[in-house]
DNA sequence: AACACGGTAT
């Protein structure tokens, strides 16, 4: 399909010209500083600038109203309006305009127009029509496919266009560089981020700032923290950004680390932005810190940055991972806008806590407020079902995922049907579902059945269930210790020991759970028997309320696997 | 004399 076809296949409504008091408009305008009347050419000049300040600050209806005034609209006037639509994220604005344009317009479209069409059909299937159409391809059109591929999360598409682009002979520059540095990124291949920091290298661009700094970037997600720190370290300039990477980038390893880069950054006189704060607030989440996730809070506050869609959705994660639910309740109401992910942040949060009906409601008000729902709100739904006991309403939502939004289902959507079935004892449908699977279900689906059978005293079915999970995955500990259990229930106690032999054979060992309290401003990490030094008469005194709430509330722990579970086999 | 492409947050 051509560009001119998809032109005329859109049914677009261009706005009609409103040419107002655009001579009245003129003449009140200061002159320029030569002192000359002005001509056509310098109006035209004068607003196209003005144009492109209205769209900076977001104004888009006042450039609109002015582009509709102006009498005389050239290339780059309308290359403004298109440009300037999508940087204000109006995508079909900006196409409206180009369609406008190649309609109404006296100049034909210059390659400066053709980038920001390509720009503007991001999210679209519409920019590799768009750009098999260019005639003379240049480094920038081919940089735009490559963006708009590695911003959509298809890094090895962005790496292949890079490719061609190598062949078709054009010339590298700086931003054509960062953007296949961050291709290498989001697929975490740092073979190909490694060739591409040695050609720039080569070509010099190390005095570039969005190039080290999208370099040091790819080293932190491709988990390459001490180069990425060497790298940082060795960095002649730093910018806000560059600061923003590191501490991101020791957020995704889950240390607090980012605390002691944060207040590095702040003693080298840098001020934190909303992307600073969005990663403390995730370290805080990481690492269940109520206490100081409340202080970071406090600090966005006083700055105005809780208006930050991104910031509020961490808020959100953070205060549900700290046990605040009614916090993480109280942002999400009062958010002026909301995306995908403030609406999956607030699910996955009251799922967590055990309020399923909280997150079906939900699920309906989004979908009602017109956000098309993805496959992680509809694990999150269904996780939810499964927990919430409400099997029914779950195998409603899997249906509508496959029929009305045709998501196909993955293994962890499998995974999750199966436990919705199996917890409430539907153990025979489960099997039933893993055998019409189109694919061949992974450990986890196994896993899921297992954990059924073994609630529901299904021994035939979860041995073969236990057999299937080893054989795709043999290091799995929790499948040889539940197989042993199973066994042990049935009294045979010389299968139950071969297990435990397997699994010592096969060299894994159980890694023990670990838990963490906060008391008194100190976070305490412990583990079974684990002897916690001095305070650890707090640590018993703040768990022995819980364990009063559950006794009261009549729950008998349920020892049995327990006693199984022992290293030693007794 | 003005218009295009790149880097940081779940």
């Amino acid at each position: 399909m051509s560009t001119k076809r998809l032109l005329s296949a859109n049914n677009f409504h261009p706005f009609p010209p409103m040419m107002k008091n655009y001579l009245q408009w003129a003449q009140n305008t200061p002159t320029q500083k030569s002192g000359t009347p002005f001509n056509a050419k310098g109006t035209s000049i004068l607003a196209t600038d003005l144009l492109k300040s209205y769209f900076e600050r977001g104004l888009t209806s006042q450039a609109r109203n002015l582009f509709d005034e102006m009498p005389e609209r050239d290339v780059v006037a309308w290359t403004t309006m298109i440009s300037g639509y999508t940087h204000c994220n109006e995508y079909t604005q900006a196409w409206s305009v180009f369609v406008d344009m190649v309609k109404n317009g006296n100049d034909p479209p210059n390659a400066f127009t053709i980038s920001s069409v390509l720009k503007a059909c991001k999210g679209m299937r519409d920019a590799c029509v768009v750009f098999h159409d260019i005639k003379e391809k240049n480094v920038v059109s081919w940089t735009t496919l490559i963006a708009g591929y590695t911003h959509r999360g298809n890094g090895n598409r962005a790496l292949q266009i890079f490719r061609e682009m190598l062949l078709d002979g054009v010339a590298l520059n700086p931003h054509s560089i960062s953007i296949a540095v961050r291709a290498c990124a989001s697929i975490g291949s740092q073979n190909f981020g490694r060739q591409i920091h040695t050609a720039v290298i080569k070509h010099g661009f190390e005095s570039d700032l969005p190039v080290t700094n999208s370099i040091l970037d790819m080293y932190c997600r491709c988990g390459c923290l001490s180069e990425a720190n060497k790298y940082f370290n060795d960095m002649t300039e730093k910018d806000l950004i560059t600061w923003n990477t590191l501490i991101a980038g020791y957020e995704r390893s889950d240390s607090i680390e980012p605390f002691f880069i944060f207040s590095q950054m702040e003693s080298e006189g840098f001020t934190p932005n909303c992307f600073t704060f969005t990663s403390l607030i995730a370290t805080c989440a990481n690492v269940a810190a109520l206490c100081c996730g409340q202080q970071v809070h406090g600090g966005i506050f006083r700055r105005g940055l809780d208006r930050n869609l991104e910031l509020a959705n961490a808020l959100i994660d953070m205060y549900a991972k700290c046990g605040n639910i009614f916090d993480s309740c109280k942002i999400f109401s009062e958010m002026s806008c909301r995306n995908l992910v403030s609406w999956t942040s607030m699910m996955i949060g009251y799922g967590a806590h055990g309020y399923g009906k909280k997150v079906v409601e939900l699920f309906d008000e989004m979908v009602k407020s017109g956000i098309r729902p993805d496959q992680v709100v509809f694990m999150a739904v269904l996780s939810a079902c499964s927990h919430a006991g409400l099997v029914d309403q779950g195998l409603r939502y899997i249906n509508c995922m496959i029929n009305d939004y045709h998501i196909k289902p993955n293994q962890e959507i499998y995974g999750c049907v199966v436990d919705l079935l199996g917890r409430p004892g539907r153990v025979e449908e489960a099997y039933q579902l893993i055998r019409s699977m189109p694919f061949m279900a992974d450990e986890s689906v196994w896993g899921a059945l297992l954990g059924a059978c073994k609630a529901h005293n299904f021994s035939r079915l979860g041995k073969l269930a236990a057999k299937k999970a080893l054989a795709l995955r043999p290091n799995m500990v929790e499948t040889y210790v539940m197989l042993s259990n199973i066994y042990a229930a049935e009294g045979k106690w010389g299968e139950a020991a071969r297990m435990r032999k397997l699994m010592k054979r096969a060299g894994c060992r159980k890694v023990a759970g670990r838990s963490w309290i906060e008391v008194r401003n100190q976070v305490y990490s412990f583990v079974v028997g684990n002897k916690m030094g001095s305070h650890k008469e707090w640590v018993y005194e703040v768990l022995e309320l819980p364990v009063q709430h559950m006794k009261e509330a009549g729950y008998v722990p349920e020892v049995d696997c327990l006693i199984h579970d022992q290293e030693d086999g007794t």
